[in-house]
DNA sequence: CTGAAAGCGCTAACAC
DNA sequence: GTGTTAGCGCTTTCAG
C-alpha cells in the first residue's frame, strides 16, 4: 500500500525465531548443520514473514556468482532460439541463472562484454560472433572464462566451439557433383566470419578438386531478405546455375522461394538448393531443405563443458555435421 | 596461469593511486565529486590495474538492482524471438540488464518467479504466461512489479499488457463473412489460455451476430506441427470449411502447408486462411499469409512503462491489432 | 575536495 | 548445535 516493501532479512528472521542470525543462514545452507526442529521453526518463521535469500548478498561474500553471460546478435534467426532455449535450460539445471546481452553490432560487443564482466559473472557465452583478440585477453586476465559458440577467431587462446563447416561444405559439394550438377553458385552470408568464409572454403575447394569452379557468387548478411533478393538475380540469369549452396538455411529459404515464386522455377528439377543449419522451417513441406544439419546439442554441450567444467583440457573443437537430404535438391545417394 | 586471478577491488587502486577507497568509488559514480586531475589519476591507475567495479556490491549497498527478470515460455514461436530483442534493446537503454528465465511448462514459473525474486530483480515480464493468483499477491507484497505480456489473468491487480484479441477475433469474421465464406473453422492454441479464448470468443460472437457458426473447432498448442496435423484432417473432411481462423501464425502456417501440400488445395481459391501476429514468416512468398498484426512495439513501450515508470497510474492495457491483408484469404474489401 | 567509518545481507571460520 | 565475529566490495554520511 504504501510505497516500497522493507526487505526481510535473515536478521529479522533471526529476532523472530529468536535464534541467531548464522542458524537461519544455515537453514538455507544446502548442507548447514541445524537441529532438524529449529530448521523447521526457523523454515516457518521466514514463511510468515515472506523472507527470501539475497543471492546477490551471498554470490558477494562467497566471491562467487552462478550467473553464466550470454551475448547473442542474431537472435531473430531461427537457428538461434532453438540455441538459446537449450542453454537455458541446461543451465538452469546445472544452478545458473542466464544473464542476456543482445549486440546489433560487433562494435557493440565490447560494452556488452564490458558490462557482463561487472556483473562478476562466471563464464560468458558469446554467439556468432568473434571477439577482437585485445578483449580476448581482458578476459582471460579477469579470469572469467569465455567461449565462442559457432564462430572462431586464429588465435588459440580463444576457446571456440563450432561445427566442421569445411567439411560440411565439402558434403555438399560432393553430393551435388556426383549427382551430375554442372553449374555452382554460392550464396554467402556475413563476409570475413568463420561460418561464411569456412563453407564457401569448404564448398568451392572440393568443387576445384572435382574439376569445378563457382559460377556466381555473393555474400552480405544472414538473411531471407537477402536470400530472397539474391535470388531473384541470380535465377534472372540466361544461364542460372543448377546447383546453389547457400551459408545458412534463413539464406535459402529466401533463395528457394525467389526460385519458386518469383521466377517460377520447378524446384529442384531446375535448380537444386542447399542450405545450412537445419532450421525447423527447412522441414516444412513448402520448403522441404536439403541441408547440413549442426549437431546443436553436442555443441552446447560441450560449450558448457569448456565453460564449467573445471579440471577438463580446454581447447576449441570442432564437430561434424551431417547432410539431412529433403527434397530441395535433386541428389542421387 | 595459475589458477584464478584475484579480482582487484578500489582498495586496492586506492593504494596504487595513493587516494582514499572513497575517492576511488567517487571516480566511477556518476555525478561524484572528485578533483578533476584526481580523477583522471584515479582512471589511468585503474586502467592499468584491470578494475572493474563490482555491479553486484553497489546494487548490494543501494538497496536497488538493475537488472529485469524475462520469464518466458514459447521462446521457440518466431513471434517472440523479436518480443525479446526489443525488451532488451530497449532495457540496454534505460541502463538495465536482462535476466532470463526459460520456463517450459506453467508449473515451472513458480520457481522461475521465487529465484528471480531472490535475484532482487527490478522488475518482472512474464510473457505467453498466466500467473497462479497466490503467485501473484507474493510478488505484490515484496514490491518487485510484475507485468504479463500477451496474456491477462481475471485478477486486475496483476497488471497485464495484450492486444485486444476479442476485437481482432472479431475482424477476422467481418472479413470473412464480408467476403462471403460460408462455413468457418477455428484452429485454436493452449486452451484456457487468456490469448486462445479472447480470440475464439471475438470471432465466434462476431460470427453468430452476422448469422453463422463454426463448422469445426479444435485446440491444443500453439505449434506449427499441431497446426499442420489438425490441417490435414480438416481439409480431408467431404465439405470441408471455406474460412479458416487460426489462433496464430505459426499454428495458420502450418494449416497452410497441410491444405496446399499435404491435401493440394488451392488457397485461398479453396478455403481462405487466416492467422493472428505477424510473424516474418508471413510476409514470405511462400505463405503470404493474411493476418492480424499485434502492435508489438507499442506493447512492449507500454509493458516497460508499467514496470519502470514511478509515477503514473497502472493499470492493464490492450492495445488494438491491425488487420494485414494479403493472399491467403480471398477477401473483398 | 578528501578520508574515516558505518553499513548493505550474507557466509564462514572460530569458539563455546 | 549455536552464537560471535570478521569480512565480501561498494556507497554514503559526516568530519576535516
Amino acid at each position: 500500500m504504501s510505497g516500497v516493501k522493507k526487505r526481510v532479512t535473515s536478521f529479522d528472521v533471526a529476532r523472530a525465531a529468536g535464534v541467531s542470525q548464522s542458524v537461519v543462514s544455515r537453514t538455507f545452507t544446502p548442507g548447514g548443520k541445524v537441529a532438524a526442529k529449529t530448521r523447521l521453526h526457523v523454515l516457518s518463521v521466514a514463511r510468515t514473514l515472506g523472507y527470501r535469500p539475497n543471492i546477490m548478498a551471498r554470490n558477494l561474500v562467497k566471491q562467487t556468482t552462478d550467473i553464466v553471460g550470454i551475448i547473442m546478435a542474431d537472435i531473430t534467426n531461427p537457428f538461434y532460439p532453438y540455441v538459446l532455449q537449450k542453454f537455458i535450460l541446461q543451465l538452469q539445471e546445472l544452478g545458473r541463472q542466464v544473464l542476456l546481452f543482445h549486440v546489433v553490432d560487433e562494435q557493440e560487443i565490447n560494452n556488452a562484454l564490458r558490462l557482463a564482466l561487472q556483473y562478476q559473472v562466471e563464464a560468458i557465452i558469446v554467439t556468432s560472433m568473434t571477439l577482437p583478440t585485445n578483449l580476448a585477453e581482458e578476459c582471460a586476465e579477469s579470469g572469467v572464462p569465455v567461449v565462442l559458440f559457432n564462430r572462431y577467431v586464429r588465435n588459440p587462446s580463444v576457446l571456440a566451439v563450432s561445427c566442421d563447416n569445411v567439411k560440411g561444405g565439402g558434403m555438399v559439394a560432393d553430393a551435388l557433383v556426383n549427382s551430375g550438377h554442372r553449374s555452382f553458385a554460392y550464396i554467402g552470408g556475413k563476409p570475413e566470419t568463420s561460418t561464411n568464409e569456412d563453407r564457401k572454403k569448404g564448398f568451392t575447394e572440393r568443387l576445384s578438386e572435382r574439376g569445378h569452379n563457382l559460377t556466381f557468387f555473393a555474400e552480405r548478411e544472414y538473411s531471407y531478405e537477402w536470400g530472397h533478393e539474391v535470388g531473384k538475380t541470380l535465377f534472372d540469369q540466361h544461364l542460372p546455375p543448377d546447383a546453389v549452396f547457400c551459408a545458412n538455411d534463413i539464406i535459402a529459404l529466401g533463395v528457394l522461394d525467389a526460385a519458386k515464386h518469383d521466377v517460377g522455377l520447378t524446384i529442384p528439377d531446375e535448380a537444386s538448393i542447399i542450405g545450412f543449419d537445419d532450421i525447423p522451417m527447412a522441414n516444412w513441406p513448402a520448403y522441404s531443405l536439403t541441408t547440413v544439419r549442426q549437431p546443436v546439442n553436442a555443441m552446447i554441450d560441450r560449450t558448457l563443458a569448456l565453460l564449467l567444467k573445471k579440471a577438463e583440457q580446454k581447447r576449441s573443437e570442432t564437430l561434424a555435421g551431417v547432410m539431412v537430404v529433403r527434397t530441395s535438391a535433386r541428389l542421387v545417394l
